[in-house]
DNA sequence: CAAAAACGAGAGCAGTGCTCTTGCTTTGGT
DNA sequence: ACCAAAGCAAGAGCACTGCTCTCGTTTTTG
């Protein structure tokens, strides 16, 4: 039904992605705060108030490059995985490694796009009901391979005990998401995810300028401490 | 020599502060995108063109404004451990979660300036040589709490070897602050610093929306695992 | 006491997000 | 095939922003 819908529907996906696109390169050039609408249309060479037919406001379009953005990570995340070949393809920590490093390399290559979405909130207060499964997709990708690991016998469930509130958030999460897992292990793994933005915005936005140089290396050990905090035993 | 330096000089400061008083409001009301200069000038009876001879730019502010904002949580942090009393000034775990939790504290009860340090940084890009040293002090204060437990002999260091690039990086940071600790804790320090702020960043900034709610039982155990990783023995 | 520096206020510039009105083009029902 | 309805682009305009410049006034300083 949307293949041959008229010129004019094709036209406006078109324009929207269009815009979509220039206000990315004026992201990626100048961050988020300098993003500017008429800026976006002169470039387009439309008028500025041509681009609210596409667009409410400036929130709205943010909002559109947040979605793309977590997309975009979570792809990168997800095709981490599925690239592996050899052996590692059925080691969990090379697995868990693989997504981390490509969820780092994603940031890298696009700092201001990461600090859209992993920074501080720009308007108000945003996350409209369409930005959560996005967001989710990279948590997701890091919960897939500790339940692989499960299921194959390969994890190490951790011995501390957990008090219970966390646990019955931990469990409640595992049946929302359809996941069988410890409710020990979901909730440090939900620990992880957290600590592994945490590694990454701390090198993105500066706070290891003059602390840490070899930071991939860094990086490398830090993902590897998260793999054994979760259960998943390293190599060696 | 700065007593009693004229009327002018004590208005000068009075006035700086109050600009900056203004500004934290709201900072604290409506976050730092809608900070105006204007605004403030506004809510002081003052035209906007005269704010400016306290601060030339309105980035000018938003960097004082993030000096304080460092300084206070650095100064809740090494409050954290002051304050201790009982057989818990001297238990190292104590005084680590003490710390941690503080920092917590202060991030819920000023979450906007938490976004202006800890956020995606607003301006270009910032970091004047005057941000380094404030923003050092919450990190300088986990590891006095290590220093201690290792003077004391309560440190277990960890037996996962570590890239040599990553312990030679963690010296040179041992060496610059001046504090005697193997390279292999110092650099899992660090580590557990950055993911410190991970977990306050997902609590602030609503990831851990419909994922976890009793957020207070799961950041004082993440903290406790964060104890542990870097050689804090854990009681029981 | 006079020169110099600091100060406050106002006007003004260029830029912003957003709205409203005015014409034009495509669409869809009869 | 026609014609109303809906979608669209453009321009003018409003209220706001950061910032600069000028012009009197006040305070400090030599």
């Amino acid at each position: 039904m949307t293949a041959i819908r008229g010129a004019r529907e094709r036209a406006r996906s078109e324009i929207t992605e269009a815009i979509k696109a220039e206000a990315r390169k004026q992201l990626a050039a100048e961050g988020a705060a300098k993003l500017s609408l008429r800026a976006v249309a002169r470039e387009l060479g439309m008028a500025s108030s041509a681009l609210y037919r596409y667009f409410p406001s400036r929130d709205d379009l943010l909002t559109a490059l947040i979605v793309d953005a977590y997309n975009a990570v979570g792809e990168a995340a997800e095709r981490a995985t599925t690239g592996l070949r050899g052996p590692d393809a059925a080691r969990p920590v090379a697995r868990w490694t693989a997504i981390c490093t490509a969820v780092r390399d994603w940031a890298l290559a696009h700092p201001h796009e990461y600090a859209l979405i992993y920074g501080s909130p720009v308007p108000g207060y945003r996350a409209p009901r369409t930005t959560t499964e996005p967001a989710a997709r990279v948590g997701l990708a890091l919960i897939g391979v500790v339940r692989d690991a499960h299921t194959a016998g390969a994890l190490k469930e951790p011995a501390q005990p957990l008090p219970d509130a966390v646990v019955g958030d931990a469990l409640a999460l595992g049946a929302e998401l359809g996941v069988e897992l410890p409710g020990a292990v979901l909730a440090r793994l939900v620990g992880a995810w957290a600590q592994l933005f945490g590694l990454l915005s701390f090198e993105l936005f500066g706070q290891f300028n003059r602390v840490i140089e070899a930071r991939t290396e860094f990086f490398e050990q830090a993902v590897l401490e998260l793999a054994r905090s979760v259960g998943l035993s390293t190599p060696r």
